[in-house]
This record gives C-alpha cells, sequence and structure tokens, in this order.
DNA sequence: GTTCTTACA
DNA sequence: TGTAAGCA
C-alpha cells in the first residue's frame, strides 16, 4: 500500500476530525462546500475523512489565523484531487514561499482586514 | 447516540 | 458561525 493510498483513505468520522482539528462541525461542512477538502462519503451519507483532509483542515486553519477567509483560500489553494503525480500540478508557490509572501503583506499593512479598512477581496491582488 | 441537510439569527 | 428542526 502506498503512502498515498494511506493518506487519501477515508476512516475518520467527523466526531475525531473535529477534535483534531478543533474545528466545529460547522466549519468543517461549510469548508467542503467551497471545496477546500472532499471527504468520502459511506452509504448511509455519513462523512469519511482521510489524513489528507485532516492535514489540510489544519493548514486552513492557519490560513484563517493570518487572516484569510475561504475567498482567498480557495483562490491560492485547491484541494481538488492530488492528481496522479504529488510534483507537477497547477501548484504555482509551496506552502512556505506563500505564507512568507502574506507575512510581509500583512507586515507593511498592519491590519488589512479592519472592519471599516480594507476589503478582504483585495487579498485577491496577491493571487493574480 | 451521531451525523446529515436546510434554514434562520 | 452557531444553533435548531426533522431525518436516517
Amino acid at each position: 500500500m502506498t503512502n498515498r493510498v494511506r493518506r487519501t483513505m477515508p476512516l475518520l468520522p467527523i466526531s475525531i476530525v473535529m477534535q483534531l482539528t478543533e474545528l466545529t462541525a460547522r466549519q468543517i461542512r461549510y469548508y467542503e462546500e467551497h471545496e477546500l477538502i472532499n471527504p468520502a462519503r459511506t452509504e448511509g451519507n455519513k462523512r469519511m475523512f482521510s489524513l489528507n483532509d485532516v492535514d489540510t483542515l489544519l493548514e486552513i486553519k492557519e490560513y484563517l489565523d493570518q487572516g484569510l477567509n475561504i475567498a482567498g483560500i480557495k483562490k491560492l489553494y485547491d484541494t481538488k484531487e492530488i492528481p496522479k503525480n504529488e510534483k507537477a500540478e497547477p501548484k504555482n508557490l509551496s506552502d512556505a514561499e506563500l505564507r512568507k509572501l502574506l507575512r510581509e503583506e500583512l507586515k507593511h499593512q498592519a491590519r488589512p482586514f479592519e472592519k471599516g479598512g480594507f476589503r478582504q477581496s483585495d487579498l485577491t491582488r496577491f493571487f493574480k
């Protein structure tokens, strides 16, 4: 069994994922709606998450911490399906690079997403 | 008892 | 996002 299979093997029910990620069921389902994760379904229509999904959710949580919203995350990171190769895909920046970039920008703008300040959509410029 | 969907606050 | 209703 390959590592990829192990990671994409749907095994965890939402309750476990909730504890592992510190996220609420509401959030997890919401992110699924926005295609940030793609949990499998059982015959009873129950969601079955893979370790990959958990990993993705943890990353999402970090991005959220940095001030990005679903729209922003979706634009820079589409967790559709890991095609066949894990190396050559439509991915542009590495995780490290992207985070570094964001940190710089945020540093310069202080509080980009203040209520009366910038709009989250302005983040779009980072992903053009 | 747990998860799911839909919908409202 | 939280929460409640009504199912499976």
